[in-house]
DNA sequence: TTCTAATTTAATGAC
DNA sequence: GTCATTAAATTAGT
């Protein structure tokens, strides 16, 4: 019926509202959860985003955002590291006509053990987010 | 993700810059932490101030600098009501013959007895502000 | 449509 | 109170 509603809102004329005000801030737990999904897969489909999405109780739309934000202000190095992963996966599904994989990812994490071990994601790099020790000088 | 912004910036020519680049930015952890201390107390002393700073590993300023702006950016009936209960407070610290003045002179003390408490932070009860909302205004 | 890249807006740390 | 930066949300273009 109305699934496919997706980012695009189209708001036309008079009408520019513009998500004045109530802006989402996700807490380290949701954060947890996000970024190990994206060292998983940068490029969830939809599916995956709307189990994501149930895991940090917020909408879809809001989760198709944090990825493409976390995209596009990833270093350049890895940006470029984990398009050419996608490309490569996709060249890959296309070969081997294997669709449909039951990925049954659920990231259940505890409460408070929120450890920083998100520095080694796709990369040796420090991470850009989750500041595990934020700079005193 | 710092490759054009300048050009929305009204700085042009010299380089006044205020912000130094260097922006500390807390999670949620440390912003329990942070609001917790606040409900208790919005004027931190300098002890206070400095066990804060150890507990989220930030420097004293830093602490500082959040206590202010939390103060200021408090709404005005709120930010009233501290005010009105630190009068008291300094009221009823005068009349106890107890003469301390507002502001803390503190030598630099050794910092081989300062230990990390981390887990169990200020109480076992974080149940401070409401779960689900990560901004803390 | 999805995606990227750029922009806008609100929040906030630093001063 | 200002400025700078961050991140969510939005827009345009391919």
């Amino acid at each position: 019926m109305d699934s496919n509603r997706s980012l695009t809102k189209k708001l036309v004329g008079s009408e520019s509202k513009q998500g004045k005000g109530n802006r989402c801030l996700f807490d380290s737990e949701q954060l947890t959860i996000l970024n190990t999904s994206f060292s998983e897969d940068p490029y969830p489909d939809f599916a995956t985003r709307r189990e994501l999405a149930n895991l940090v109780r917020c909408s879809i739309d809001v989760i198709s955002n944090w990825f493409q934000n976390k995209r596009a202000r990833l270093p350049a190095k890895e940006r470029r590291k984990i398009l050419e992963a996608r490309k490569s996966k996709n060249n890959a599904l296309q070969n081997s006509s294997l669709q449909a994989t039951t990925r049954e990812t659920f990231y259940c994490v505890s409460e408070q053990s929120i450890s920083y071990t998100q520095g080694t994601v796709l990369d040796g790099n420090p991470s850009v987010d989750t500041p595990g020790d934020p700079s005193q000088q």
